[in-house]
DNA sequence: ACTATTCATCGTAATATTGCAATATAAAGT
DNA sequence: ACTTTATATTGCAATATTACGATGAATAGT
């Protein structure tokens, strides 16, 4: 039905999920890579380096806000997006600590 | 419109991005952790562990499976699923290769 | 052969996501 | 004040995702 049975599931799954999410679009990916990339901070320049849509590039730079992933500063008429350091090692640890719980063991059926 | 501009973004980005996405579902996290706990391999428990409908277990394994994250095993009438251990170092690889991107230097907007 | 068990697939309904144009807001320059 | 520039928000339309019941296929036990 289109809607997650959020209430199945802890805590941490769903906030993890949630975190996932936001990576889970290549737009998003190239929005934190041209930040990685470019080192200090951005505004509006992913318009022409994306291709898409104005309206659509703030889209999603609010949900990487609000994912806590990255963080904007406002600097005159424009927005300086930079990532959010302590968010940004939250999630390499969080992600790390579920890629590490395999293997306990070898043989599988 | 509901349909991703693949074709703006590299494939790498693209490829990221699918993985991404089946990590961003509780339930294929809570599959996931399960199948990780019990170490060993599994087959429908997961429907009573988890709550949801048969056929919605099922959707959520096929598309662990599509993106090589499990692989199943026939095992009589049931079918045993277990981590892909090599895409689950791979996996793991990727993110990290992102997380390890930032910083670069310093001071930012 | 018949039945029960286990899982996959199909069809469908409800909701979410993606993308864009149009519009709104806000600061900066004239 | 007026215009330009930069970003956010709103209102759609198109497509994707999630979930479930019903049905199908395959094996195991009787």
């Amino acid at each position: 039905m289109g809607i997650t049975r959020s209430d199945l599931f802890t805590d941490k799954q769903n906030e993890f999920a949630q975190l996932a999410k936001v990576f889970g679009h290549p737009a998003r990916l190239a929005i934190l890579e041209f930040i990685l990339k470019s080192n200090s901070c951005i505004c509006g320049d992913l318009v022409e380096e994306l291709g898409l849509a104005q309206s659509t590039i703030s889209q999603h730079l609010k949900e990487l806000k609000n994912a806590g992933i990255i963080k904007g500063n406002i600097e005159g008429a424009s927005v300086c997006y930079c990532i959010n350091e302590e968010k940004w090692y939250e999630m390499k640890l969080i992600f790390n600590e579920l890629f590490d719980r395999y293997p306990n063991s070898k043989d599988c059926c």
